[in-house]
DNA sequence: TAGATTGTTAATCGATTAACAATC
DNA sequence: TAGATTGTTAATCGATTAACAATC
């Protein structure tokens, strides 16, 4: 086992593989010839990835599937349940509120913020909408360490701000915007209008007539 | 000018400093220095990933901003309108159909699709839910090139599928599995659980000990 | 002209791939 | 044992960074 620093798409595809493996039967055993197939990645990758975090296999056998499973959810920490707060309660808040794929996947919605008075007290997936200046009490009280900001662009700074101050130790960001935080705390961006964007280059630089 | 492979985190990177560009004022010029800080990268890297689309600035001077703008905006094909269609109108289709931010980069949601009986005429945003058996004739008909996909993951291949079929040209997919298209059609995956798990192995890692 | 800043090359860094000895 | 497949090294590939001649 040899630890340098690890890419961070080693890690998204060991996600990609965790997908996969749910689907196969704990009994049997697996290649890396297979696993990779079958989500789009060479055997020698998957190796690869799977190296950094120690041996895991057995030569000329292949995985045990069971274990590694088991191996991959402690390395991703999905093997525990993590309490998340949702900072925004418009249309995207309300679909992520309502999406049970989080809960399956042990991401467990513990509150929900809002500063708009028509909508806190509400109830959005049996959370109740709390007004967003009860925001540092309760994500210490609650133990909350990951936050998802779905707040418009003009608060996602000061939101960001305030969850860090309350302890927040990881922030999942929708808003089109480069926030700040302190350097401990892990700050993810998903962006939509970029993801749209990627797109149609594509599609203009295909009708411009290059190459893909 | 030199053309190579253009790395996918280039266009991304443009995708940001266009962003940055649009609240700067069109009248006067901005150094890659600059806007490489406003946008967290370094003005060597800036520098690089224009030089994959020709000579923007002049030396001794920097950018114009206006023009900088507009060729930005030509190779990310944001100069233009592109016509979408969404599949699927639960939590997350309808969130992203209500959503201005797409509307405002050129992205006109033109179709909305679904195959419930009960959501089937309702209207979303001021598009009316079709039929789902309906998307291959209306996505011709209304020249859509951009499909989204926020269907159930157990739909999500089959309307790929038709989609491709059908004639769409980019992908935006949603659903946490990895789908299959034909060569010729731009496919993008956004994966909400992979986002969450890449926080959690950062926050199970500090945890363990290791150097964040 | 002197100062500033580009565009591009060459050097560096990091990630992926190929190959294979070790091992079941 | 023969065949299969791992874990790891070395080679390759690609992206980022540093440096600087060209230019305004």
């Amino acid at each position: 086992m040899y630890r340098r620093k690890i890419p961070e798409m080693a890690i998204t595809r060991l996600s990609i593989y965790s997908r996969i493996l749910a689907d196969i039967d704990d009994g049997r055993t697996i290649s890396s010839k297979e696993l990779a197939e079958l989500s789009g990645h060479s055997d020698s990758q998957l190796r690869r990835d799977l190296a950094y975090f120690g041996q895991f296999g057995m030569p000329g056998k292949g995985y045990q599937v069971k274990e590694l499973k088991r191996r991959i959810h402690g390395i991703l920490g999905i093997d525990r349940a993590w309490n998340v707060a949702l900072v925004g309660a418009g249309n995207l808040g309300s679909a992520l509120a309502r999406y049970k794929g989080f809960e399956e996947q042990g991401f467990k919605i513990k509150a929900i913020f809002d500063n708009n008075i028509r909508k806190i007290g509400r109830t959005l997936g049996n959370i109740t909408i709390q007004d967003a200046e009860e925001l540092g009490e309760t994500i210490k009280k609650r133990n909350i360490e990951i936050a998802v900001i779905t707040a418009p662009t003009e608060a996602a700074q000061e939101v960001a701000s305030r969850l860090a101050e309350a302890g927040v130790k990881a922030i999942l960001n929708f808003a089109p915007i480069r926030i700040f935080a302190p350097a401990e705390v892990k700050l993810v961006n998903v962006d939509l209008a970029i993801e749209l964007e990627n797109l149609s280059y594509f599609l203009a630089k295909a009708r411009k007539g290059n190459d893909q």
